[in-house]
RNA sequence: GGGGGAGUUCCCGAGUGGCCAAAGGGGACCGGCUGUAAACCGGUUGGCUCCGCCUUCGCAGGUUCGAAUCCUGCCUCCCCCA
């Protein structure tokens, strides 16, 4: 019998396992099971809510399983080409490769190496010729296909599916037959293709495999975590970047957080939200960079959001000056300003401060601004130094 | 193959000849406040050394003193019928 303990926490936080009874029917035949999980590479990064499913893989593997890190390279280089550029770009094969690479160094971030198997599925799904495909596809019918949540919804929204992306659920399925999975981990939004796998597992032969699925992380708008967003807290940003968005999330949102990310039981609202949240931001930088990098990421919190104080490094701008003034809005561009036409708005508006003295004007004496700290909002720093331009 | 509908500033979405750099919402940014880069309140949100000028409303032409709005051609997308 399967130990309810061990089973307990490998199912921790699951919304579903499917079928039920199934996950300690394989248990009890004693060999590591292949738990699988696919990652496509349409972004560069992965974020604290795609590292949830990786934590239950990582809980298989600490049990003695073996992990089946699946890279959609192929999957991902097939993908929907119709005019949904915005939201899909079809990636370069060099940017495909380029992300497939960092996906495994950040999966590793969490993952143990020794038990995990890393496969591309261009090895096989490059293979399939067309009587295969056309093969695959008789698993499934139109209507099943449309009965998908998002597929339903676009549709009566009249938006656009493309045949290839009716494909994809039975590309990602025969993934689960290529490496003839036991187990596979997606998040909640994922469950329809993963019992899709369980069907053409069967069509092929195989016992099908335990889905398993794991809460969708909400970040600090109370949207899906989600890369094309942009409210993600990536797996490999810098420690002070991943700590400010951990610090973005509103206390609402920190039992799920604690209960997804920490896999804690504490309640974090029970004392002081302030230093839970503190906390939570420590141990997700130290995942990625290490204790010291999450100490110095709060001290760094501390010292610029809390106390308003200028950073310990600042990096530095060099500005010609050929005579008595400088106009301010092009140097608040070299600061990252996006425009000279916002620096002017930044500076109207109060953002900008000389040595922390809000600026009013937009020429300001060289003398003025040599040696300065220049600041343009909450978090642009630069420490300026006037060069004599003689030209 | 036939018919109907649509393409607007980062996103959604108003706008049918001048009052349009273009309503409203979202997002983002700035300020205030605060335990936080949260919440809340107020403001800003094409570019330009900017009281003015320049470039934007799928693309290319055209009509007009004047076009996001009218005409022609093209491209793209959606739906229905076959």
């Amino acid at each position: 019998m399967a130990d309810p303990a061990l089973v307990r926490e490998l199912t921790r936080n699951a919304a579903h396992v499917l079928p039920e009874g199934e996950l300690e029917r394989k248990l009890d035949r004693g060999r590591p099971l292949r738990v699988k999980l696919g990652i496509d590479v349409t972004s560069p990064d992965i974020h604290v809510g795609r590292a949830i499913p990786l934590q239950r893989m990582r809980a298989f593997q600490d049990a003695g399983h073996v992990g089946v890190l699946i890279v959609g390279d192929y999957t991902t280089r097939i993908g929907d080409p119709s005019g949904r550029s915005s939201e899909r770009p079809v990636l370069s094969d060099d940017e495909i490769d380029r992300n497939a690479r960092t996906y495994v160094d950040q999966a590793m971030i969490v993952l143990d190496p020794d038990r995990t198997e890393v496969r591309y599925n261009g090895e096989w799904l490059a293979k399939l010729d067309f009587a295969e495909i056309v093969r695959l596809t008789r698993v499934a019918t139109v209507a099943e296909l449309l009965t998908r949540d998002d597929f339903r919804k676009r549709y009566e929204a009249e938006l656009p599916i493309s045949v290839s992306e009716l494909l994809y659920p039975l590309a990602q399925g025969y993934d689960s037959v290529a490496v003839e999975a036991d187990v596979e981990l997606g998040g909640t939004d994922q469950l329809y293709n993963l019992l899709m796998g369980r069907k053409v597992m069967e069509a092929y032969g195989l016992e099908p495999q335990v889905a398993l699925t794991t809460p969708l992380l909400l970040s600090w708008d109370g949207e899906k975590m989600s890369s094309s967003i942009g409210n993600n807290v990536p797996l490999t940003a810098p420690a002070e970047e991943q700590f400010g968005r951990t610090m973005r999330i509103p206390d609402e949102l920190l039992p799920e957080w604690y209960r997804l990310v920490l896999e804690s039981d504490d309640d974090p609202l029970a004392a002081d939200p302030m230093g839970a949240k503190l906390r939570l931001a420590r141990w997700v930088v130290a995942r990625s960079h290490g204790e010291e990098a999450a100490s110095a990421a709060e001290a760094h919190f501390t010292r610029v959001v809390r106390e308003g104080r200028a950073p310990e490094e600042v990096p530095e701008v060099t500005v010609a000056a050929d005579g008595g003034t400088v106009y301010l809005p092009a140097v608040l561009v070299d600061l990252g300003v996006a425009s000279t036409s916002e620096g002017r708005r930044l500076i109207a508006q109060g953002g900008v401060r000389l040595d922390g003295e809000a600026v009013t004007e937009l020429e300001v004496p060289a003398s003025r601004l040599d040696g300065a700290l220049l600041q343009a909002g909450k978090r642009r720093f630069a420490r300026v130094s006037v060069r004599a331009d003689t030209a």
